[in-house]
RNA sequence: GUGGGCGUAGCUCAGUUGGCAGAGCGCCAGGUUGUGGUCCUGGAUGUCGAGGGUUCAAAUCCCUUCGUCCACCCCA
């Protein structure tokens, strides 16, 4: 087939099977943060252009997808709208609009498409779904937790069960440049390599550091540190000599007990070396890695002063990320099998009995099950039971002239091969009455 | 944005030193005119991603372009 009709690069056209497995992974996701008392949010695809830029700095901008001004001024090639980044932006706007009328805290959980002018990647999309649970207005450590914890139960709720939950805290970030004695301007690039332990050796990351001006003790020291047996504990003393440091590990303790009742500790852990590239967290932060998937399936952290930043009122705000797309690329096989697209098959063997076929085709439906009637052009049985077969349909009503004749269906369980003659009045008490015998 | 791989039937892919465009699966028809799945027989697949060049001759070699995948970067 012609590529000029696949969908746009990074865009993705949806047919039944995968539609419906999306459609259950987003349900999963609504009841398990309403089961929270979360709330949804739904803001428009595009907002303003000033709305966007500018908040997320320059390079954030060059990924928006701008929308032209339209009618006299369109040659203008000026944009004025914009389709909108991410979830946050849209809800400082919503906070700012809507500010005293929203409870507080405002929980509220946003689940819609986002878009990106991006190069699309494997898990990478220019257009994909963006699933964002954030509160806002409570600076408790409680908010964190409960914010975690159910974007955990979210991720049970989906089936998946071999993941892990990253913790981490900027003050322990900062205590750590303090005690190792990072310069101050040398900070945020130290943190952006020490994220990548992950991925590189420690001698690699050794040198990246001395790259950036560390001094080699430092680096050394701060990289062995980090990537040692017992790490933790080291951080842990390490950071005793800071106050913001310990302030840090106080928290992330305090966090990991809230959880403790609902994560295991198998799934979460202290992990000092993670490192968010954003620079707007302010307190815990967090990311969920599984096996399998590039980069991370969520994340999320406290970002006390964004919302501010962004437009909106000047409150505390925690938030978390579900890397839903990734999520469903470790789905792939389980949630597609498909359960086809009729319980019930009504053939039409005759222009003078399509009107029948209909009517039995409707007791079907009022019978709770899904029915439809054949609209092939073949007049042979054999084609028209084929077709019940191919559409997944356990029943096949035969209606041809000999059963109108008698005032009865033949009702043939496509699963069995057995058949029944059933009177016309009667076929939706009987498909009723044998529905439930197996679930589809 | 940098480097590399790949674009052939609906799908997964073969295609040798340039020499008639192929297989499996799926699809259609028949075997069986009122009985699907299994089986047998037969059939159709097509802008070889697109444009240009070399050649008697190009899916194959060269150039350009588009798409796609992988690594780097960045993210979800």
């Amino acid at each position: 087939m012609p590529t000029q009709f696949d969908p746009p690069s990074g865009t993705r056209d949806f047919l039944a099977a995968e539609y419906e497995k999306r459609e259950w992974a987003f349900g999963v996701l609504r009841s398990v943060f309403a089961s929270y008392g979360f709330e949804p949010l739904q803001t428009p695809a595009f907002e303003r252009l000033d709305v966007l830029l500018g908040k997320y700095g320059e390079d954030a901008d060059k990924l928006v997808f701008k929308i032209l001004r339209r009618g006299e001024h369109e040659a203008s090639g000026e944009a004025d709208l914009a389709l909108r980044y991410d979830m946050t932006v849209p809800l400082a706007r919503v906070a700012a609009a809507y500010g005293s009328q929203l409870p507080t805290p405002y929980k509220r959980y946003a689940i819609g498409p986002v878009w990106r002018a991006d190069r699309p990647g494997r898990g990478r999309f220019r257009e994909f779904v963006q699933c964002d649970l954030d509160i806002l207005g409570s600076p408790s450590t409680l908010a964190d937790a409960e914010v975690l914890a159910a974007h955990h139960d979210a991720m049970i709720g989906l089936g998946l069960t071999d993941f892990t939950i990253l913790l981490n805290s900027r003050q322990v970030l900062s205590g750590l440049l303090e005690v190792f004695g990072v310069p101050p301007q040398l900070g945020s690039g130290v943190l952006i390599s020490l994220d990548k332990l992950d991925k590189l050796s420690p001698d690699e990351v050794t040198a990246e550091l001395a790259g950036r001006g560390l001094p080699g003790t430092i680096a050394d020291d701060l990289v062995t540190a980090m990537t040692a047996t017992d790490a933790e504990d080291r951080i842990r003393a390490a950071l005793k000599d800071s106050e913001v440091g310990q302030a840090g590990v106080d928290e992330v303790d305090r966090l990991l007990a809230l959880v403790a009742g609902q994560i295991p500790a198998t799934r979460i852990a202290f992990t000092p070396r993670m490192v968010r590239g954003l620079s707007y967290y302010t307190g815990p932060i967090w990311e969920l890695a599984a096996a399998g998937v590039p980069g991370s399936v969520g994340s999320g952290g406290r970002y006390d002063h964004l919302i501010a930043q962004l437009g909106g009122p000047d409150v505390a705000a925690t938030g978390t990320s579900i890397g839903i797309e990734r999520v469903l690329m470790l789905l792939a096989g389980d949630q597609a099998a498909g359960r086809g697209r009729l319980d019930v098959a009504v053939t039409v063997l005759g222009d003078d009995l399509a009107a029948d076929s209909f009517a039995l085709a409707s007791a079907g439906r009022a019978a709770g099950l899904r029915a439809g009637v054949y609209l092939g052009g073949s007049g042979k049985l054999g084609k028209q039971i084929k077709w019940a077969s191919d559409n997944g349909a356990r029943w096949c009503l035969i209606y041809g002239h000999a059963e109108r004749a008698t005032g009865e269906v033949t009702v043939r369980d496509l699963t069995s091969g057995e058949q029944q003659q059933v009177p016309a009045g009667e076929v939706g008490g009987y498909l009723a009455a044998r529905a439930g015998d197996r679930s589809a």
